[in-house]
DNA sequence: CTGAAAGCGCTTACAG
DNA sequence: CTGAAAGCGCTTACAG
């Protein structure tokens, strides 16, 4: 391995000089620049970031999780990410969860043992072990995505989403339906949804009607369309009078219009169905699918923006962003 | 930020006694390593992996590039590599590619600089400076689900397509079938699957009839489909009579599905329709796709461990592996 | 504009 | 079983 003493040797000047030239220290020789960069060039070399690290107070470089490389949203958001933290000079490194909380601990250990100057993170559940170890980390924190109890300080950037279930429930009984039903995530950002369903059903004097997805999370799409066809089931046999049902996500529509399908109803003549987060699938023909849509992109830009301010010496405030939601209109829902 | 000398001091030992703890040598007496464990636990100190690298040979870690954070199939394939390089003891590395090469060139040159140990790539194309660029890195590399072209001399673990696309072409003609239709992939695997289809139509003494996507690659699921979708209207204008059509990829075959639905042809009776790569979503109730499967999981758990016998000192001699498919026959397909 | 030297936080022979 | 010292490959004041 080439260290910057053989290329000091071999362009003949000191260690130091070639750490000007790497550093792009402005105060350099042109001559002896061109004499660093051709010895660099020549010898293949390439400095060691451990090494630089060791000796710098900050790796540059900041942590994200990904909840699930099977989230859908995931990549958009990580390019927001990314493209931000590209344009200040920060890297990025990815840790794959799995919804593994064990997972997010390790990664969160990791960080730490590689110096990182913040986080970015996406956890399935807020324990308490997590909540502890991250105050003890004093390591910036976002969370994008998710909800981290108020409690904890750690600010979040997320949709709307009490808004934006609000905004469906406003569209559906516009179109004259009153017996709408609610399919919920057992999320953090399910339950948002499920506050606005319930608040804005109720604003306007109807009865909020829910049914839970039997499993756990569900961030996978798949796992999303075999439970929402699950809980679509149980709906049938609990209300069969509703008319249209709200899915707490694309992939839970997905389900209940399969379900549908397969008792022989029609969507949206017999049930309208809509679902929320915008999958890009829900845009075939077979579904069309009537949805709320937010800022995937921007969401992530603006959790690298949060930390990166955190990031400073003095601690400024950090607040949370909520984005606005806005409804996609399409033929999964019609009028009574 | 706490080091290992402020752990030292804390315990009353020396800087060399913390470090044989972290290192979990041998040779420590219980009662000191009680000491040291109790200070570092006490001062919550985590080890800078930047300074342990410096001072170490191997940073046991090594880089997978993410082709596109949308390909389905990435998840499997980087959850088997993960599973091996864990119980092996290694850590690893993503890195985001976004199918730009230059971002692989780029992930490359950061691997240099962490001194990762090896990396495993899934580049779009295998341009020129790419061949290049691997060849100066000295850096074991084996290719997932990619060919490298022979005279790279890199290792690629992937599965039999040749093989996969011959399977399907004797099952359809076995069907009856006689008038089939390939929608190429312009990708090294899609041009595998190609062979596999023209050999095996001229080995029956048929004639393979082909239609290309019309752009270029499309890892992600709906760029695949709107590509399918277009090279299906083609297909149907060039080959009015064909009965069946074998798409080199499931989300082709989906958008195929789009067409055929738009056209007022019926799928399986009309047209029979199969993809490959066995995406979850094609066993929708909408699709119910034939389709070719191969093990996601077992093909990265493979990679990991070609590039782990790489990196011994002795280079032996690096030998692709290609996986068997199997097909997995449902209702898109059946006899004329 | 450039070099010598100290230091970053670890690990690793070498003694004892 | 433990410590003192040298070293890993860089960066950064400090001189000049």
């Amino acid at each position: 391995m080439t260290t910057i003493r053989d290329v000091a040797k071999y362009a003949g000047v000191s260690v130091s000089t070639v750490s000007r030239y790497l550093n792009h220290h402005p105060d350099l020789n042109e001559e002896t620049r061109a004499r660093v960069e051709r010895a660099v060039r020549e010898l293949d070399y390439v400095p060691s970031s451990a090494a630089r690290n060791v000796s710098r107070l900050s790796t540059r470089t900041v942590g994200l999780t990904i909840p699930d490389i099977q989230d859908s949203f995931f990549a958009d958001n990580a390019y927001g990410v990314e493209q931000y933290l590209r344009e200040k000079g920060y890297a990025l490194i990815y840790g794959s969860l799995d919804r593994s909380g064990q997972r997010l601990l390790d990664f969160i250990r990791y960080a730490r043992e590689m110096r990182l100057d913040g986080l970015i993170i996406t956890p399935e559940e807020w324990s308490a072990e997590l909540l502890d170890t991250l105050k003890r980390t004093k390591m910036p924190v976002v969370a994008l995505r998710r909800r981290p109890p108020a409690s904890s300080g750690i600010p979040c950037v997320d949709a709307d989403h009490y808004q934006g279930a609000a905004q469906m429930v406003e569209y559906l009984t516009g179109l004259g339906h009153r017996h709408i039903a609610h399919i919920v995530l057992n999320t953090d950002i399910g339950r948002e949804r499920l506050r606005g369903f319930k608040d804005a059903m109720e604003q306007q004097g109807l009865k909020p009607l829910v049914v839970s997805v039997p499993e756990i999370p569900a961030n996978r799409t798949m796992d999303g369309i075999r439970n929402g066809a699950e809980a679509m089931k149980r709906l049938l046999e609990k209300a069969p009078r509703v008319t249209a049902v709200f899915a707490s996500s694309d992939p839970i529509a997905i389900g209940a219009m399969a379900t549908l399908r397969e008792k022989g109803l029609r969507v949206p003549e017999d049930v309208s169905v809509c679902g929320s987060g915008d999958l890009e699938m829900g845009a075939l023909p077979w579904f069309r699918l009537t949805t709320i849509a937010f800022e995937r992109y921007a969401l992530g830009r603006k959790a690298a923006e949060l930390l990166l301010n955190m990031t400073g010496k003095e601690v400024c405030a950090p607040s949370s962003v909520l984005f606005e939601t806005h409804l996609v209109l399409r033929e999964s829902t019609r009028a009574v």
